[in-house]
DNA sequence: TAGATTGTTAATCGATTAACAATC
DNA sequence: TAGATTGTTAATCGATTAACAATC
């Protein structure tokens, strides 16, 4: 097999990956050492194949009859989402979501490192929250240069989003992880994700109804 | 055409209608009277026969040439979502999530209406928080029967969501809001929604990788 | 009228599932 | 060895896109 040049996963096997991490943390610490796809699938109400075909992803490879090495596989899962190394991120928009993310230590576990909040407002700018000073967003563009800012994080109300991302494609943050309910442009070639919670509460108020 | 009796409809097609009713509230606000399938793809990057189809499920019909009504339109996607009344839930698990989830007033539009909160920790019984007064976990489930919420969120950390779930179920709540990292078993019927901040971290953090 | 847009059917594409040989 | 499981190829399924007649 030659190596892709331009590798693109979907979106769907991405997302099962951290649910199979969960569970292969669990199995570890409860002091199992390898697992079969049929067991996780079992877990997840998934198919074995799909299981095994979101692992091959992660190049990790098994043992016909034994199934993977857990810790191997935690491993090889870790890397390929690039949850083995941190990335610095500033977050803009210091309200409720913002503070709680900002008080959520466990996001270094998955390769998340904030390193500075920023806020517009006056009341906000100079307090300390969870041992974060909270800056000015007019000193966003030059920190994030200084500091080679990678990850930019929007909590800001809808509004003021798209200011709010303008701000990080100008200091030449590459990815955005937008928890605004507005529609974010942004030029080619940087990644945006949007963690709408209104999406996921539309599914279930929709199933609800039913 | 006859009515389905069984209307299940795709997780994608769901999660795209918010996107389009809070580009309807803009252009109305902006005094836009009606918009075609044509122009609602092009904001969102998306082809105009999914719009159509999209919006075919809410029930709505346009006019050749012309378009959709948009306030017509507005009203049918909210009736469609459920968010044209509102549902009541229970919050369990008080932490900086939870918190931020109390202090979002907007989802009363979004057809939830947080009516209490719970917590275990006797720091926080009793405490009030965005004008909630803070309850003990063990007045969860007469609470929950007596005013029979339908919603129930969960906001603890993962090892104890199992616990919190099973505590909803017990109560006859009908659809369960998932923030922990945590896999869920309930029963069939009982409709469970995963809002996981790790797998849109998981997505965004691949392809920085890349 | 002319032509943009709806509504609808057919084609395509990609993700999931099934089948099965290889293997430990 | 026997048989469970991997790795891989083929089939299916569902969502997206293309095509096109009807219509305002």
């Amino acid at each position: 097999m030659t190596t892709k040049t331009s590798n693109t996963f979907s979106r769907s096997s991405l997302k099962r990956l951290p649910l199979y991490l969960h569970l292969l943390e669990n199995l570890t610490s409860q002091g199992v050492t390898s697992v079969s796809c049929t067991q996780i699938a079992k877990e997840f109400d998934l198919d074995p194949t799909l299981v095994r075909k979101d692992i091959e992803m992660t190049g990790e490879v098994g043992t016909a009859r034994v199934g993977f090495k857990i810790i191997s596989l935690i491993s090889k899962i870790k890397s390929f989402l690039g949850w083995d190394q941190q990335q610095d991120a500033f977050l803009v928009g210091v309200g409720n979501l913002g503070k709680a993310i900002l008080g959520y230590k466990d996001f270094n576990k998955y390769g998340l490192n904030v390193v500075a909040a920023f806020d517009n407002s006056p009341d906000k700018i100079g307090t300390k929250i969870f041992g974060y000073q909270i800056l000015s967003s007019s000193k966003f563009v030059n920190l994030a240069k200084r500091k080679k800012v990678t990850i930019g994080i929007i909590t800001v109300p809808a509004v003021f989003a798209q200011g709010a991302a303008d701000l990080m494609v100008e200091a030449g943050i590459k990815a955005i992880w937008n928890f605004a309910p507005a529609p974010l442009r942004v030029p080619d070639g940087i990644i945006l994700e949007n963690a709408r919670l209104t999406q996921s509460l539309a599914v279930l108020t929709n199933k609800l109804k039913s």
